[in-house]
DNA sequence: AAAACGGGGCT
DNA sequence: AGCCCAGTTTT
């Protein structure tokens, strides 16, 4: 039989591939390695697709160790789809806290709702319906095809793209979108038509047991003997990856004002943009201070003269006063600094504290609550908060 | 095509 | 400090 070309639309990316003798020794091998070594995992117990989907869901950029005690916990409380669909948001948020990427959750909803109104309350079974629902991306389509319905439709994920790049020594930059479809030629030709599932999974298992991405560990990998990189010795050129942007820098002066009840003030943040509807400490934007008198929340470092108090309140505008009810003699200096990195902004936070009197015990702000810290548990609060938080109990508190 | 969207672990 | 991860949606 002859040798079989693939040829992918890119300048010098040509892919001898293999012949059908080759391919089927190379399923043979592969799914014999996967059948003896594949993890146990909570969502590989049956083929439920709503098991399926909700772990899909959780694993997009999160790790599988992280992602296990929220999905037991989230398919303890939401068992069905009609559970899901039926569930509260701030509920949902807070089973969430801390996964992250929380449009994932509300999206899930979303797409659970159009399961129940659409499709009877059932998974649709071929991969164009599938697709039609919210948070369900090309990658997720192909999971959930294969995994649940046994049908040849491709899952290309970081894993998939670190190890064919090595398998055909694919030289293209995985950080592009269109590089994707590459990657999806190959897989359509590659992947066991009877136990696409189980290909797929057995891909992402290789990815995060022995192809992985810095020392990939050649020798205990089953499928070597078929690695154009092992043979060539390039392993580690593999993939072709373009450098991100770096984090950009946002400043906050963040507030902790605490009344006499021993409350404090929590804002529920905007329903779109960045941690969506869940709560934070009130954050005073650098826009929201008056800039001119030297002082800028944010530039200032450890440093920080006696007086910071006064000159803090001075820099306020007038709008954050009045929005929060500040006033001069409330606050203390700043007593810590919070650093959060998210995949596009570097948050600097820098935290007061402060104490409202009895005759100031006004009505919280629009969006804002008074919460005492033992009904924290009852509120969403992202990473920054978190940190705020501690490191105020490790000030004030010891 | 690029940016927005979290958080934690590893080197 | 930088890179990585079982990506999708919006711009």
């Amino acid at each position: 039989m002859t040798e079989e070309k693939l040829r992918v639309d890119t300048q010098k990316t040509e892919i001898t591939m293999w012949s059908e003798k080759k391919i089927t020794d190379f399923r043979s091998h592969f799914l014999s390695w996967y059948d003896l070594e594949k993890r146990t995992l909570p969502w590989r117990e049956n083929n439920d697709p709503y098991r399926i989907w909700v772990s899909e869901i959780m694993l997009q950029q999160t790790r599988v160790d992280t992602v296990i005690p929220y999905y037991l916990n989230f398919m303890k409380l939401f068992p069905t789809t009609a559970d899901l669909a039926a569930a509260e948001e701030d509920t949902l948020l807070k089973v969430w806290e801390g996964l992250g990427y929380y449009s994932r959750v509300r999206n899930l909803q979303k797409a659970a709702i159009q399961i129940m109104n659409e499709f009877s309350g059932e998974m649709p079974t071929n991969p164009e319906d599938i697709a039609t629902l919210k948070g369900i991306g090309p990658y997720t389509t192909g999971a959930i095809s294969s995994m649940a319905f046994q049908l040849p439709v491709p899952a290309v994920d970081g894993n998939v793209m670190r190890v064919v790049s090595r398998l055909f020594e694919i030289s293209e930059d995985i950080a592009k979108p269109a590089s994707r479809k590459t990657f999806e030629a190959i897989m359509n030709q590659i992947i066991d038509p009877y136990k696409p599932g189980d290909f797929n999974q057995a891909m992402m298992d290789l990815g995060s047991s022995t192809c992985t991405p810095t020392t990939p560990t050649c020798n205990l990998c089953p499928i070597n003997e078929f690695c154009q990189a092992f043979e060539a010795g390039t392993m580690t050129q593999y993939p072709v990856k373009s450098k991100k942007k770096k984090a950009k820098p946002v400043y906050y002066a963040g507030l902790l004002i605490q009344n006499e009840r021993g409350e404090f003030l929590i804002e529920k943040r905007p329903a779109e943009g960045l941690l969506a509807n869940m709560w934070t400490f009130p954050l005073l934007p650098e826009e929201l201070l008056t800039v001119g008198t030297g002082l800028k929340i944010g530039k200032l470092n450890d440093k920080l003269p006696e007086t910071i108090e006064t000159q803090v309140l001075n820099n306020l505008s007038v709008e954050s006063r009045q929005r929060y009810q500040i006033e001069p003699i409330w606050l203390k200096k700043p007593f810590g600094e919070v650093v959060h990195l998210f995949s596009h902004l570097k948050w600097f936070i820098t935290s007061y504290y402060g104490k409202m009197s009895s005759e100031m015990l006004t009505e919280a702000p629009e969006n804002c609550l008074w919460v005492h810290p033992s009904d924290f548990e009852n509120y969403t609060f992202p990473g920054p908060q978190q940190k705020m938080w501690k490191s105020y109990l490790t000030k004030f508190e010891k």
